[in-house]
DNA sequence: ATGATTGGATAGTGCTACTCTCCAATATTA
DNA sequence: TAATATTGGAGAGTAGCACTATCCAATCAT
């Protein structure tokens, strides 16, 4: 397959199969000669990957290039670089504050909810800030909801944990893909369950019992 | 408050207060001659608002322009407003399909769920995009986790609905600025709580049970 | 053998969120 | 009062990003 069959097959322009190639988030075909190379059935699945990447998740080819590569070459320490993975994905994290205590909103909330604060964890900025904008904002969060998610999103975390396969190789996808791409689906998942209850009141239906 | 001073609390140039105001994302102050204008703590918040919706929440300022003037009138139709509101957010939605059948995916994980499908919800289209987008990425949703989903974020729903204020001009607030800021910390907290159930078995410690 | 296609490189585009520069009118300060 | 600074307002400029278009010599396809 030439790159304009590949280009045509994944609907896009050959320009931009070939703008995809320069920045690395496709591996290149196998040269066949001075001036032509051969792609393949992996490289269509991987331009299909790419674009849920850059559109709908919303990526920067940055943070796609960053994420491929660890889904690529998953190291020895498979907890690491399932942190850094993920850490690729957006939002952005807050920087880490004062040294002594970088992220006290994030350390106050997990004490809450009875986890573990470790400062290393990438997801620890994002939560920080996404409590302080919270905050700046004027709508802080209590701690009664910080609660109520809590538990709610430890469901979810369970759920996903005990679905996650045991190769490597396959652990760091699923992990990466899951987040970026299961994500929007909760949050649309979420925005709806609000339509619904919100609808179901206008009806006259009684709120549901605790 | 001059307009210097103001933008030395929010801690921005005054470059960018004044885009701001161009922008219509801040009120003009009151004019006190004609070229001076006094600012005041109105102001200031605001600015925090922007600031959030731009920077963590991000929005672009087309999508903030929207959002703020929803929330500052509120029409009669609180729910419509509410939807429109809520719409404006990020991620973007697909476009309808199939004139007949614009959101099958979304329709049938809907049916599922035994909620109502309405294709004129705005977070339908937004459901269809994220569902296309993990299936065609190769990662499609099985019944059963979108049945979790589903589950577990009514429960979010019902809590949020249930402290949703009376009066419609905060009701619009509450629900914007809830799902643009809240769904960050969600999102967080559902990573962090992945970290933690993996650091538990990692000790060894029992999964929990069903 | 002749026109199309290829990989590769360089430059250009369109969009967005600022940021800079200017200006005449007005404040502030010496 | 005179010199200096600041203001609101408008237009142009900038930087970053994801493409997209153009060129080129080498090589295919017919």
């Amino acid at each position: 397959m030439r790159i304009s069959a590949l280009a045509a097959e994944a609907g896009l322009p050959v320009a931009t199969v070939k703008f995809y190639l320069r920045e690395r988030l496709l591996h290149a075909g196998t040269a066949t000669s001075a001036t032509q190379a051969a792609y393949d059935e992996s490289h269509v699945r991987r331009l299909r990957l790419v674009r849920a990447l850059l559109g709908p998740v919303g990526l920067t080819v940055q943070q796609a290039r960053t994420v491929l590569a660890l889904v690529d070459e998953p190291g020895d320490d498979l907890y690491a670089t399932l942190g850094r993975a993920v850490s690729a994905l957006p939002p952005a994290a807050a920087p880490p504050g004062d040294a002594s205590d970088p992220f006290p909103r994030a350390r106050a909330a997990l004490d809450t909810l009875g986890q573990v604060y470790d400062p290393d964890f990438p997801a620890v900025a994002q939560l920080e800030g996404a409590l302080a904008a919270a905050e700046s904002a004027g709508m802080p969060i209590s701690a009664e909801r910080l609660a109520h998610y809590g538990r709610v999103l430890s469901d979810v975390a369970e759920f996903d944990l005990a679905r996650m396969p045991g190769e490597p190789h396959a652990a760091v996808e699923y992990t990466v893909l899951g987040t970026a791409l299961y994500e929007p689906v909760m949050l649309a998942l979420r925005r709806l369950a609000h339509q619904d209850a919100a609808v179901r009141r206008l009806r006259g239906d009684p709120p549901p019992v605790e």
